[in-house]
RNA sequence: GGAGGGAUACCAAAGUGGCCAAAUGGGGCGGACUGUAAAUCCGUUGGCUUCGCCUUCGAAGGUUCGAAUCCUUCUCCCUCCA
C-alpha cells in the first residue's frame, strides 16, 4: 500500500515546482487507493483559441502522467469566463467572444491538447454550466468571502497597484470564478503553472468555504520561450507550436539557449530519468557537445508531434539548410507576371517584407540574395525567371514562379 | 464630489515655439563571429521609386510665418482628500 502511494507520489513530483499542500496528496492518495476511486484533477483552460505551444504541455504532460495512474481528468473550458473577456492581460482588454468562437476554440484545443492526452479517459466541462445561472446575490456572497487587500496579495494585482497602473474592479471577479469551478467540480487537485498560484489557492479558499475537502494545488515551471527569459508565448513570439511543421519546431528548438535544454528534456519530453541523468552529466563534464543534446531534445519534440520518420526529416533539413547554408527544399512559393521588376518591389510584393523601406534596408544591409547572390545596390532591377530563389536574411526564403 | 499630476514611436523615457521623423536605453531586425546557442562587435529601427516629399508626439479645433512644445474643448489614466 505506502509503496503504491510513494510510486505514485514520485510520478507526480517529477519536474513539479510546488504542491500545496503535499500532506493532503499523500492523504488523497491513500485514500483513493484503498477506496479504489479515483481522484478529481482539474486544469481550467482559457477558451482564447489558437494554437497551443509547448508552454502549455508541461501541464498537460503532468495530466497524462496523473491519467496514466488512473485518476479522472476533467479539461474544464472557462468558456463563461472567455464570453465574458478575460482582463488578465494586463496591457490589453481581451475581446469578448461568441458562444460560436468560444465553442470551436474549445474544440481545437481539445483536438491539440489530445495529441498528449489519452482522449478516451478525459472529460470536458464547461464552466457556464454553472457560471451562467448565478445570480448577482451570489455573486454578492461569493464576493463577501474575500477581502480587496487579500487580492492584492495575487503578484500581478500588487504590481500594477503599486506601479498606479489600471485594475478594473471587474479582474477582481476571476480568480473568484476560476476558485468556484473548483467547488462546483468537488477537484481533488488542480493543476496549473506557477503564475497560477494564487487562484489554484483561492480554489481552495473558496472550498473551504463551502464545507468541501480542499484541493491541493499542483504547480508546475513557466517554460521559458525562444528567448530563455520570458515564458513562452504566442503574443511574445517566442513559442514552439505543437501544430507547427517538423521543420519550425526542430529549428526553433535548436535556438534555445543551452541554458535551458535540460529543462526542455524534463518539462516537454519522455526521454526516461536515467537517460536524462547522462545527458546532464554529458554536458557537465563537456563529454557530449551542447549541440548534439540540443539536437536530440528537437528530435524528440518533433517526434512527439510528428513521428520518427519526420523527426529525422527535419533533422536532415537542419543540417542542409543551417549547417552547410543550403536552400530549403520546401520555399514557399510567390506567383509573379514575367518581366523585370525593382528588387525593393520585388520584395514587397513577395511579401519577404513589409514595407519598401524595410526591403531598401535589407538590401542596404546586405540580407538579401537571390539565387545565392548577395544584392548590395537598393536601386537593382531583378529580371524574373522560373525557379528563382529569393532569400532575406537568413531564414526568409521565397521562391518565384512565373506565371 | 473636490484638488493636483499625466498621456511622446514596439516598450521605457528625454524634449516645453524653429537646429525634431523626434536624444538615450531596452527590445526587434540585418551583418560579422558561432553550434540558427550565449556573449561580443558593427549597422539599422514611420511611410514613399528616398540627396526630396508625405503622415506622426491621446482626440478635435485655435493662435503663429512656423507647434510634440502656447490656448480651448474632449477622452483616458494616476495620486491625494471626502
Amino acid at each position: 500500500m505506502e509503496e503504491a502511494v510513494e510510486r505514485q507520489l514520485a510520478v507526480i513530483r517529477l519536474g513539479t515546482a510546488e504542491i500545496v499542500p503535499e500532506e493532503e496528496l499523500v492523504k488523497k492518495i491513500r485514500r483513493s487507493i484503498r477506496e479504489n476511486k479515483p481522484l478529481v484533477v482539474k486544469l481550467g483552460v482559457d477558451p482564447s483559441g489558437s494554437d497551443l505551444t509547448l508552454g502549455h504541455t508541461v501541464v498537460l504532460n503532468k495530466m497524462r502522467q496523473l491519467q496514466e495512474l488512473g485518476h479522472r481528468i476533467q479539461l474544464l473550458i472557462g468558456d463563461f469566463t472567455g464570453m465574458v473577456g478575460d482582463p488578465t492581460g494586463k496591457s490589453e482588454t481581451r475581446k469578448q467572444l461568441t458562444r460560436e468562437e468560444v465553442l470551436s476554440n474549445a474544440k481545437s484545443y481539445a483536438d491539440q491538447a489530445f495529441k498528449v492526452l489519452d482522449p478516451e479517459k478525459t472529460e470536458i466541462l464547461y464552466n457556464s454550466q454553472w457560471l451562467a445561472p448565478m445570480s448577482f446575490e451570489d455573486v454578492v456572497k461569493l464576493t463577501s468571502t474575500l477581502t480587496v487587500a487579500r487580492m492584492l496579495e495575487r503578484e500581478d494585482f500588487h504590481k500594477r497597484f503599486t506601479g498606479n497602473l489600471p485594475i478594473s474592479l471587474h479582474e477582481f471577479l476571476y480568480p473568484l470564478m476560476q476558485g468556484y469551478d473548483s467547488v462546483a467540480m468537488k477537484a481533488d487537485i488542480e493543476l496549473g503553472g506557477t503564475d497560477q498560484k494564487f487562484n489554484l489557492l483561492m480554489g481552495r479558499m473558496l472550498q473551504k468555504e463551502f464545507g468541501q475537502e480542499q484541493q491541493v494545488a499542483i504547480m508546475m515551471p513557466i517554460l521559458e520561450g525562444l528567448d530563455g527569459v520570458q515564458k513562452m508565448s504566442k503574443s511574445l513570439g517566442n513559442y514552439i507550436g505543437i501544430n507547427e511543421g517538423p521543420n519550425e519546431q526542430y529549428g526553433k528548438t535548436m535556438s534555445i539557449p543551452d541554458e535551458l535544454m535540460v529543462k526542455y528534456f524534463e518539462l516537454v519530453t519522455d526521454v526516461p530519468i536515467e537517460e536524462l541523468a547522462m545527458i546532464k552529466s554529458g554536458l557537465a563534464e563537456q563529454t557530449l557537445h551542447p549541440r548534439d543534446a540540443k539536437m536530440r531534445l528537437a528530435r524528440e519534440i518533433v517526434t512527439r508531434y510528428h513521428g520518427i520518420d519526420a523527426a529525422k526529416a527535419a533533422e536532415e533539413h537542419f543540417k542542409t539548410v543551417f549547417q552547410q547554408g543550403a536552400i530549403p527544399d520546401d520555399v514557399p512559393e510567390v506567383q509573379l507576371a514575367e518581366g523585370t521588376l525593382w528588387v525593393v518591389k520585388l520584395l514587397t510584393e513577395t511579401g519577404l517584407c513589409p514595407s519598401n523601406g524595410e526591403a531598401r534596408r535589407m538590401v542596404q544591409q546586405g540580407g538579401v540574395k537571390i539565387n545565392g547572390e548577395k544584392i548590395d545596390d537598393a536601386e537593382t532591377q531583378i529580371k524574373l525567371e522560373n525557379g528563382m530563389i529569393l532569400q532575406v536574411g537568413k531564414r526568409k526564403f521565397a521562391k518565384v514562379i512565373l506565371q
